[in-house]
DNA sequence: CGCCGATTAAAACAGGCGTTTAATTTAAAC
DNA sequence: GTTTAAATTAAACGCCTGTTTTAATCGGCG
């Protein structure tokens, strides 16, 4: 069973893989439904609208990852926390857990996020921080914890800083894995990327702050 | 003198605007000409085609920054190095003399390259690898010397996470801002950001390597 | 079977896109 | 002042976009 996909289900899975290739504004209804191999009314009659159609692929996601990782963040604070290593793991399980939804979930996920990140800024943000502010709140207060030296000023920076690094390899993830594969034989997964990345994000979120006048 | 924009520089001027806040492809060419407050034809009169504006945009802060960056490099290298700090900084100077191009020049560059990147992201790579191939390479040289405990491979996936780092946080850098004035008050220019990003990047890169048993 | 709501299908809609054409105006050289 | 090339303009080109309309088809139920 469950061989034959109905063609909700058919749009929405050409609709993800394109948005994260192309992102939203450059994706053509006509793209999508080609490749979902659909008529190209039924966007309109199954969601509404484009942008109704881009709510429910984003809304996929978040319903699968922002509870999970929820969880584990509140778990964490009840053990007491003491890295930024331990509270960036929390994101290691829930993104993994997103290639139920499709073997390629998680850089689908984080490479929507980028796009909606840039090309509707305030708009998502919005959105993201109405409809899961507890959970962002809750993973800056992890944050805080790990690194009580840090001011609160500092650490709002680098968590976006950390934001755009995250975004961005995956994004450009499996161009850069090519090269690397070419230039001295090592390809990566979604999952080796974020191997690489928590030591490093770990490190940058945590780093000495500077004082103003340590001019560079 | 000077106070009047020949149509050619009128028409740079609106499209590196435009194209650093909505992209390349998502801006138009009437859009561009109408803030430039120029015939939509000059456009293809001038340059020949939207592409070869856009190359023409890019060529200009490409032109000011790369030199300007290399040579300091270069001085660098001969001092001899010590740390990564040391070499993030040689882009400080570059990025902030692209004011002179524009008031907003740092942050128009960067988002001109996160949005060149993403978009088009193998054929920006490959162009710039061909016409300024030795610069990166002489950037990668010091971050080497800087952090000899490191693999070439830890290296190479680091700076890419700092390349999205930067340009992430260069993109959506104002809206940034807002939020961290209407959070705690603190606002923060182009050059304000860079300051903050610098130690955040420099320990990420140093950061220790971790071996691949010591999983999450 | 005949019905009937749900779904699919094909076609057309208005509007925006990059580009091209042809006519006009500008400005410098003689 | 006339000539000539450069620059600007308005209009149209063909193509693509999201959306809507209208008709055809499918599936379950009495």
């Amino acid at each position: 069973m469950a061989k034959v996909l109905k063609t909700k289900d058919k749009i929405l899975n050409a609709a993800e893989r394109l948005f994260a290739d192309q992102g939203f504004e450059l994706t053509s209804l006509r793209q999508i439904t080609g490749a979902a191999d659909v008529n190209l009314a039924s966007v309109n009659y199954h969601f509404g609208s484009k942008k109704a159609l881009i709510q429910a692929v984003m809304e996929r996601y978040h319903a699968q990852f922002m509870p999970e990782l929820d969880e584990r963040l509140k778990t964490l604070e009840g053990q007491g926390i003491n890295s930024t290593e331990e509270v960036l793991s929390c994101f290691v399980g829930p993104l993994l857990s997103l290639q139920r939804i499709n073997p390629l979930g998680t850089e689908i996920y984080l490479s929507l996020l980028g796009h909606a990140y840039s090309e509707i800024q305030g708009h998502l943000r919005r959105f993201t921080m109405q409809n899961f502010g507890h959970v962002v709140q809750r993973f800056f207060h992890c944050i805080q914890q790990a690194n009580p030296h840090l001011s609160v000023a500092t650490l709002f920076w680098r968590l976006h800083f950390t934001l755009g690094a995250t975004v961005f390899a995956q994004v450009s993830g499996q161009a850069l894995s090519e090269i690397a594969q070419a230039d001295f034989g090592e390809s990566a997964t979604a999952e080796d990327i974020v191997g690489k990345l928590i030591p490093y994000l770990a490190a940058g979120i945590g780093a000495a702050e500077v004082s103003a006048s340590a001019r560079l």
